[in-house]
DNA sequence: TTGGACTATAGACAATGGTCAATGGTCTAT
DNA sequence: ATAGACCATTGACCATTGTCTATAGTCCAA
């Protein structure tokens, strides 16, 4: 029973079977040989391709980056230094979004600091702080 | 000159054109008055409200969230816990997304430092950890 | 044979935050 | 008066990653 159909593949790769036909237009997926009736039939190999695109996914590749990867997988001239490269880039991608969140997050602390929670909002600092108001003549609420 | 057309509020604001038309049809920027010629005529106090959405925005408030912002703002019954909840509920969010992209970065390096990025990527560690091959029969590369 | 489960296609819809194009009216400076 | 800059509206479009709908054909088991 090497034959899927393609349900039975979406169900063992753990995805819908609207995501592997999507990702058949998005060229992630070969398109698959057909029966007779037009059904899909792939071979089981392609669980494993899927489970890659899925694995690659929970690493925040998206999936332009994984159709990537899956060239480089299946191509005999690739060198280790391209997949290499391709993570250290998403590594640096990450670092870059986690620094970002973190400047964020201060910001935010800070602010939530400079309010102690009680009375109207009418005069709270989060709120003062968010008005862009350098300029006196903006300041005319 | 505390009239302003749309041009001249974007402008001064930092935002284009589209944007402020934009944020009057999800309701964060009033409609405003019109001139006899159907201009849109702002007053002054539109730049800070602009300026304050751009603020938010920069940490990591989306529309939705900057709206109910906005109504605190100017809602005399709100009350200073009001906007604090909204600003720790934010915290928790960015806290949370920050440990999930600590987690991929730990994976990603635990896979970038299994490959020496020497040779040919046909038995390169990194693709072989992506492929999800739990079971043998799947593993017919 | 018939009903239920499965598959096919094309295309719409979702959320996010805008951006652009087409068409036409208005304002201002020369 | 006229050119060029500005403004109006409607509606389409961008990227991302699917999800859902409608309509129709297919397969299998009782």
């Amino acid at each position: 029973m090497n034959e899927l159909t393609i349900g039975k593949l979406a169900k063992r790769a753990g995805v819908t079977i609207d995501t592997v036909r999507f990702y058949e237009r998005r060229g992630l997926v070969a398109e698959p040989k057909r029966t007779a009736s037009n059904y899909r039939i792939y071979s089981a190999v392609e669980i494993a391709r899927l489970q890659f695109i899925k694995k690659a996914k929970s690493l925040g590749f998206s999936l332009n980056e994984i159709n990537e990867l899956l060239v480089l997988r299946h191509n005999p001239d690739a060198t280790k230094k391209e997949v290499k490269n391709r993570v250290e880039r998403k590594i640096n991608d990450i670092k870059r979004k986690i620094a970002d969140l973190s400047y964020i997050l201060a910001d935010l602390e800070k602010l939530n600091q400079s309010c102690n929670g009680h009375g109207s909002a009418d005069d709270c600092p989060i709120l003062e702080a968010l008005d862009g108001c350098e300029e006196e003549e903006h300041c005319c609420k």
